[in-house]
DNA sequence: TAGACAGGCAAGCAGTCACTTGCCTATAGT
DNA sequence: ACTATAGGCAAGTGACTGCTTGCCTGTCTA
């Protein structure tokens, strides 16, 4: 493994693949397909099939996807884990939460 | 103001960026010139002097940094509070704390 | 076994980004 | 007033990135 810090921080840069993390929070383990009809009905994202695929390397090869094979389906979920690297590195001030 | 979140992104993707928000972690408030030879010294960056204002200013629309002038100079200070919306869309699992 | 389906590889193109260079403005000190 | 200091603006360039297109591999079903 290389320094992940890097592909970390370029996989969260790009709109689209933020779209797929949120897809993939609310449901994860879908295949690359459901992704892209997903992504083009919902997030009003129009794209080809390998643009998809290649976000989803990237994901992937940031952490945040982690992928399982399923005879000819490749499933891909989520692993938000990450991203503590960010929050660990920049404390991120408390704020008082109100009770009331 | 626009859409906040694409900048946010955007500010983390570059690494010097982010040496420059350690090295705001570490003392807030500094010059851009104060920033230029800390990144030198202590991140082995060498860069123009308008590389590193450019940064600033990519950071500054980021909300991670806010300037405040005091004379001839430009003080620059971090601010990690839009790092929540961050863990806030994509919810990090709670690692059970170990206190053996 | 033939065809449909899910996915992958690689080249090419256009837009964006980081960085430099040169010049300009404003404040502080002598 | 002159000069040094701190910073800003704008154009130009090389590299990277996102996306497309075309073709190929592997798996399931009729």
């Amino acid at each position: 493994m290389k320094i992940v810090t890097d592909d970390l921080f370029k996989a969260l840069a790009d709109p689209t693949r933020r779209a797929i993390l949120d897809e993939l929070t609310e449901q994860s383990e879908q295949t690359l397909f459901e992704i892209c009809t997903r992504l083009s009905v919902r997030h009003d994202v129009s794209m080809s099939r390998q643009a998809v695929s290649q976000h989803l390397a990237v994901l992937e090869a940031a952490g945040l996807v982690r992928t399982r094979r399923e005879g000819r389906y490749k499933l891909h979920g989520l692993d938000t884990s990450p991203l503590r690297r960010i929050v660990e590195r920049w404390p991120i001030p408390h704020i008082p939460e109100d009770h009331s």
